[in-house]
DNA sequence: GATGAATGAGGTTTCATTCAT
DNA sequence: AATGAATGAAACCTCATTCAT
């Protein structure tokens, strides 16, 4: 991808997690990118059009992210512990991402078919786990989505405040909250 | 409070719910009260002081809608499906206010440390639940916000998705997710 | 009509005699108008929008002052000439309006029915001339429109080359030019 | 002349008859002749000097277009005739050209005394027929630009609003109106 | 208190022009 | 000679805010 579309990308990115989507124009995001106002409509048609690409941009990032040292041969405990501190980890460390994905929940959405197939490829290693431990008896018998917001959304949820400093997660309680998390959908 | 103000706060909390907050305007908001876009200014310094007491308006609501029908001599569970169904019946069968809130929390911040201890007595009734059940031992020794984001979190988010259509809850599983939030913040 | 919206117009016209549609800004018009550029758009949708209200209103003022002094009991020949120097008079000495017609022709065109209904309205002093001298058999036997072109759009055409110094027209000039144009439109 | 310069004349003339001046773009120039933006600017100065060369470009075509067919050994009636009904084939046939030459009377003038000299030049045998029949007695006594304009500029008129479609010429009307012409400037 | 016309700064977007390749 | 990505000034338009009525 060309460097200028990336830069524009990222300073988007920054941004939108510092001051939401209003407060944001488009000559903050070419400076904060480091490019001339216009040069941002050589890559996207409006200011929608960059929104919805930074969305795409972002959910590929956290799907990858997301799946990072995970395989489906690893114990089920494993696969999950795993994947909730990957969330854990990009809404703390890296800085944006996560933080700016609360945000997207309330665009003028683009829910077209070919979106929603795309993220259900992108989680794809998640249904897995879900669908995997459900076979065998050892989750509850919930739809993935479902399972996904007991289990998986209060990571993100978590981080956030704790990266905002509206409450503060130790070390111990984080492994109490991911042991919660696996409670929440076992069946017990 | 004035018949005005209210009306105004009511538009504001509508249109928001419709458009996020780029995208509404002073005008619509007037036009949407029905009063003259300068009235405004009597009630509110301006656009921000709007949202930021629409803000203060929307969570007293949510705090005693939370709290309706919950009394502290009713058994621990009990307490905990009720608050649990009011949350997730505002944000299904209310409309706007819930859906909305999900907006606040992208706002340039409010976190004055009157703002917190003001939320902190709105939702006295939460805390008093999550207090007793660890002295009885009956919950995991967490930080009230935390087993907060753990139980009570996912039925504001599992609403909003089920509101917006992005995925269904049956009756069953709906009752299947409180046992489940139940679960995950229980001493097992 | 609102004092504001008469001067933006006047403002516009203005304008427009001098610059040609590309080359004034809406910032001009509200300079030229002495209002704030926003107060253009209480008035009007947008540039468009201003410029067929524009068109519009010269019609109006071009149509009246094209039959000022004219009364069907009049001799033909009598009220052929007042509306020739009608017309020679609002290009040459009122300035703007006649000599932007000329521009209005090029617009980006508004032929809405009504539009066109509205015209026939506007001018039909001059329908009535040429069909009255049609049925005494003192004209040619064409269509008005035709007329029309053969013989007072001259009048038009010579004035803007007149006050646009291309061409110097003399008094004696100006009655042999309509008296020609009187021989075009003649059974001889 | 270079290939890609007549390209770039033809493209801009194809754009201006569609668009008008507003509402064409360098880039729109660029894509319809098939050359690159910055190419332009090796055979225009600017965006005002293409314009002008263009309007010298279209005025040698009419010049020449205009006095096809047409000797000064041909009767004046047979010189007039085909004069006239050069003029109206371009509008009507060739499309673009005359069309557009409506424009460029609203341009910011180029009205330098060469150009004034080179456009007498252009349209020599126009005046070599004003001036013969004058000398025969044929013609009205008047400026050869006002002759021209009783009697050719209503070609152009009539042709403008035929192929624009706001009235009908049939092939019977369109005699009449070039006997109608001829009528005006002769002396009766 | 209430109004809404008016303001003008600032938003998004376009476009003539340049310049490294 | 030709390209086309990049520029940034300026276009159109919106909107928070004020103030005379």
């Amino acid at each position: 991808m060309s460097d200028k579309k990336t830069r524009i990308l990222e300073a988007t990115e920054k941004l939108l997690s510092q001051y939401g989507f209003h407060g944001i124009s488009m000559q903050m995001v070419a400076k904060e990118a480091g490019v001339a106002a216009g040069t941002i409509y050589r890559y996207f048609d409006d200011k929608n059009d960059l929104l919805h690409q930074l969305h795409h941009h972002i959910l590929s990032y956290v799907a990858e992210k997301l799946s990072q040292n995970v395989s489906d041969d690893m114990p089920l405990k494993c696969r999950f512990r795993t994947m909730w501190l990957n969330l854990w980890e990009m809404a703390t460390q890296d800085g944006a991402p996560l933080l700016t994905r609360g945000q997207f929940e309330n665009l003028p959405r683009s829910d077209s078919p070919e979106q929603q197939q795309l993220e259900k490829q992108l989680f794809a290693k998640v249904d897995r786990l879900f669908d995997e431990g459900k076979a065998q008896g050892l989750f509850k018998p919930l739809d993935n989505d479902i399972l996904s917001v007991l289990s998986l959304e209060p990571s993100a949820c978590l981080a956030r405040k704790h990266a905002n400093g509206i409450c503060t997660v130790t070390d111990d309680a984080l492994e109490a909250a991911i042991e919660a998390c696996w409670d929440a959908i076992l069946q017990h």
